[in-house]
DNA sequence: ACCTGAACACCGTTCAAGT
DNA sequence: ACCTGAACACCGTTCAAGT
């Protein structure tokens, strides 16, 4: 075949393919001859596009996080220090982005590189924080506790984790006789979590909130 | 060589080899064969002690895991119902396991499973805010939350993440001037949010406490 | 410029052969 | 029981060859 007249493959057709795949059968079903063939071509193909692997999970990840909404924190700023607000909506949005993509999760242990939207997040949380009062060094420190909250609640479920087999838990973990349960209720269960922590992390900043004490 | 008079392995001695392969150069660098080069064997060796590749790493994320205290929850009861120092403790002892191994923190993703540590830890806080006087219900989210929490602190450095190159924020990223900072203060900024959100989460969580309506 | 097949140095895992 | 080398079906990546 060689080289057809209209290209064959683009960044982002590669990227977007390469997302469904993981979604389907995890980061690790993810190789270049299977993503290649997915997309009908050879797998050295792709790095006329692409300059590794890495980078095309970088890319992956990337796209996941242009899903997530930081228009909320433009709102802030003298007339508005609602950041608690703000915060809230954004972690949900963050959040939803994740879940609809849970596999993808392990790969933003590296956090934000060179990833533009990473970039963008931490620019307007952080934006939106100082906007609201905050002092830059408290501000920095809020984003990052945030971060740690959301990709950690994303990091697969913690119900789903469970076995459902009762005896796995009989005898020697006593309190955990009910666990075999869990795993029916996964996304209930952490739904809940989320949102009972997330109140509870914006309840506890509220306690040194800047605006209660300018 | 055959087989030798006196094991040259066993499954303890894989496991602390793998870590240490992991500490030092990360998930990545483990191969059997690699790691097989490292205990002086060859690779499909590991096979008489492993069954396979993915169990080593689930028993190395175990051995981790085993090195988070539950002790401070065995107090806890009608006559001491502090389930807030208890579980700040128990936050910080989990956070210091896996930050002492931060290579090893997304392969955690997958949730207790079998891992008998795991599923240790979650037996000790459930069976400690419960005996502390919370509504199952509530334990379990809690327990979910934390775990949240700390595992997200530990999935990579949030401040290591940023590029200590300048030029990579000016124009896009107008509040992140400073961004190219973070990366020194790496350890003071990471170690700062995740006291900061510990205490936020308590003093949330705290509102709540059912230690303040019997 | 963009695709191909061949090739390189790797993988995880199986298995028959050895003691 | 426990180690070995050979083998299988894979990897990521490079590169010369084609249009």
């Amino acid at each position: 075949m060689a080289r057809p007249r209209r290209p064959l493959l683009s960044r982002d057709r590669i990227v977007a393919a390469a997302l469904v795949l993981i979604d389907a059968e995890g980061l690790e079903a993810v190789s270049t001859r299977r993503l290649a063939a997915e997309l009908g071509v050879s797998g050295p193909s792709l790095y006329n596009h692409v300059a590794t692997k890495d980078e095309l999970i970088d890319a992956v990840v990337d796209a996941v996080l242009g899903e997530v909404d930081t228009g909320m924190f433009a709102q802030l700023g003298p007339a508005n220090r609602d950041w608690c607000t703000a915060l809230a909506d954004w972690a949900r949005s963050y959040r939803a982005a994740l879940a609809a993509h849970p596999n993808i999760v392990p790969a933003l242990a590296q956090g934000p590189r060179r990833r533009p939207n990473a970039l963008r997040l931490a620019d307007a949380v952080f934006g939106g924080l100082v906007d609201a009062g905050w002092p830059r060094r408290e501000a920095t420190r809020i984003g990052a506790l945030m971060r740690y909250f959301v990709t950690g609640s994303a990091l697969g479920s913690f119900a789903g984790g469970f076995p459902d087999d009762a005896t796995v838990y009989a005898g020697e973990y006593p309190h955990l006789d009910q666990a075999h349960l869990l795993a029916e209720r996964q996304q209930e269960i952490d739904e809940s979590a989320f949102e009972t922590g997330l109140q509870a992390l914006l309840d506890g900043l509220a306690l040194h909130s800047p605006a209660e004490s300018p």
